[in-house]
DNA sequence: CAGATTCTGTGAGGCACCTCACAGAAGCGT
DNA sequence: ACGCTTCTGTGAGGTGCCTCACAGAATCTG
């Protein structure tokens, strides 16, 4: 459920080997990076802007599964695996980032036993933070999904305020959020409405300022 | 989606490893084989029997994730990144295994690098497995998660009969398929009766035989 | 700055699925 | 073979969340 180190304790292992043999790629705002069931398998180190990875239903409906930052990495499955593209990835922001050909990668972790490690250990950080979201949808209503996800959601993206609070910096739409959790815009909204009204959370223009995370976590307490 | 390779062919690489280096145990069927937070970490190849893996709310609801057979292994999180235990695992019939302490595992793996990348190749189809799960809970109803996991089981637990049907042999409850899928057991009672009038499917005491498996593939239609 | 988009707010109505309640059937142990 | 437990079947009733519909507020774009 944690949230990734921090971008320099990264530089070490797979985030090093991009760094070092990436070419440098950027993507305006909006562009698609790769499609689901697509055959390329490159991998990228992401250094600047922001990336939703989701999927789609044939009718339209979306499922997001993370965004993604700096340091981040995205594209893993396929550049290891050699498999299809497992889901979509699109540009949140404008992108920078570092790309290398998944054989290049693989041929790297063959030369250093560390960094295949590393690669293992990453892979078991997305592996308990995937099924944890399964389970927790599974078990958890909307309203505890929900702050579960703003209290993630600020860990990653969010700055910390005098007296506790933290502020969801990045612009987050209710029409995200309610993808992220599997609800639709106007619940999220009528949430917003009610945790407002109580003084949870409050709505600075762009922004959310979570005024009182911890009754959120009471409110995402569920499962274990 | 699909599952793993038949058990002759995981002989080699990680299971081949298990085979050789670990020390056999069994448990007879309801016993834990370990318990969600808990802080061992062994790994286990089964080799006979059927083990369930699932998380629990604090309400006593329950989220199946999978459940593993011979040739399959668990514990591999734990074991392989030193963390908590993610979930339960239960044996749902006397099992049979074989277990190895994970630090033995990594050892094992430094020496081997090819292990490592097969290694590798295992957490990535468990990750692409569990954010499929994740994508279609959010995305499909009940009716074509159910008949998802009908298609799905048979494919591990079926065995194929003349005219492109197929029996599930091994005994699910309509309890245990509702927890796979997050439904309520009822649900899945009404969903079975309305399917073996509309002769879809048909009950044979122990057992589920698919007897159209083409309506629900069609049933079970969605996202991509 | 006007116009086009995208986002937000809110009500009315519906339906998929749940919970509760109970009865009969089937497996399981001794 | 007997009870005990677990599983199945089915109705009645409730509700969380969705969809539709529309209006106003922001935010982009030329």
């Amino acid at each position: 459920m944690s949230i990734e180190a921090a971008p320099e304790r990264r530089a070490r292992g797979l985030a090093g080997i991009l760094e070092r043999h990436g070419r440098a790629v950027d993507y305006p705002k909006g562009r698609m990076i790769y499609a689901t069931g697509a055959q390329d398998s490159t991998m990228m180190l992401i250094t600047k802007g922001r990336v939703e990875i989701s999927r789609s239903s044939v009718d339209g409906r979306r499922s997001i599964l993370t965004h993604l930052g700096p340091g981040d990495m995205l594209g893993e499955l396929a550049a290891l695996d050699g498999g299809a593209r497992s889901a979509d990835a699109v540009a949140a922001t404008t992108v920078q980032g570092r790309v290398l050909e998944g054989a290049l990668v693989l041929q790297r972790l063959r030369e250093e036993p560390d960094a295949a490690l590393d690669v293992i250990g990453m892979l078991c950080q997305r592996l308990r933070q995937t099924s944890g979201m399964y389970t927790a949808h599974m078990l958890a209503d909307g309203q505890a999904r929900l702050a579960r996800l703003l209290l993630h959601l600020s860990e990653k993206w969010g700055e910390a305020l005098p007296g506790g609070k933290l502020r969801l910096a990045e612009r987050f739409s209710q029409s995200d959020l309610g993808d992220l959790v599997g609800l639709s815009r106007e619940s999220v909204n009528r949430q917003f409405r009610d945790w407002e009204q109580a003084g949870v959370i409050a709505r600075e223009g762009m922004g959310i300022v979570l005024c009182d995370p911890g009754a959120l976590a009471r409110a995402a307490e569920m499962a274990e």
